[in-house]
DNA sequence: ACTACTGTATCGTAACAACCATACAGTCGC
DNA sequence: GCGACTGTATGGTTGTTACGATACAGTAGT
């Protein structure tokens, strides 16, 4: 229950406080209809400034993660396994897709992504 | 030969005059040795600063397709097909790994990229 | 060497994102 | 209804990125 939060990473406090969340409810930490901790708690353990723990909040709101009820607190969201794994599908796509138009900026097709793809996960080098 | 270049799209100015030479490059439309306009000219062309063009030139250069000689020009890099495909390649898997990276922070693993990937690929619906 | 071209380096501006500070507004137990 | 908790909204600071303006430096034909 340390840290985990690097201030110095390039990637936001926000998103890395988002992640951690995620994770503690994929591992049924948080059970539907559980409260987070509020705003301005998680900020002040986290040493951070509450606005940093509402817009990681309003991300994981958006994904259907959690609800936040004013005045009451944010809650985590029941959500059919169904409906998540659609949900994962939607995210992947977009992802992909965002790639894609990347990688067609470098000349690079959609054949040789996938040929890479396969190479990093035959080679579980990393974790 | 008119702009395709557009000032007001979220890609910036620089990337979409690489990808332009890129595609050229790769059509053969520019042969190894060859010479590219210079920065002055194509940026007084597309109207655009010539910091702009040098961006994109720089770009194009830490990627082996042009060699920019102080003084003289800016010459497209001799490269093997082989080299070619292997430095493609490079690329593929950097952008990979950004985007498997990008996809774990959103609790999303290699697997649902891949089925995403495989279902954008099968489905040419856009284009 | 001079001149007219090349790329290079440096600085400034505008837009944007991340983060913070602080005031506002709703909910709930007493 | 009051008080102590919740989330919400607004505005400011800082850092980064894209783009531009302008001065510097190398190359090559004459």
């Amino acid at each position: 229950m340390h840290d985990d939060i690097d201030p110095r990473s390039p990637v936001p406090l926000y998103e890395q406080i988002a992640a951690r969340i995620r994770v503690a409810v994929a591992a049924e930490e948080y059970r539907a209809g559980d409260a987070l901790p509020s705003v301005r708690q998680l900020s002040s353990t986290l040493r951070v400034n509450p606005s940093t723990v509402v817009q990681a909040y309003r991300d994981l709101e958006r994904e259907g993660f959690v609800e936040m009820r004013h005045g009451a607190g944010t809650f985590v969201q029941a959500m059919a396994p169904a409906v998540r794994e659609q949900e994962r599908m939607r995210q992947a796509r977009d992802l992909v897709r965002s790639l894609l138009a990347d990688a067609a900026r470098l000349g690079i097709g959609a054949a040789d992504v996938a040929r890479a793809l396969t190479d990093e996960m035959g080679v579980p080098s990393h974790e």
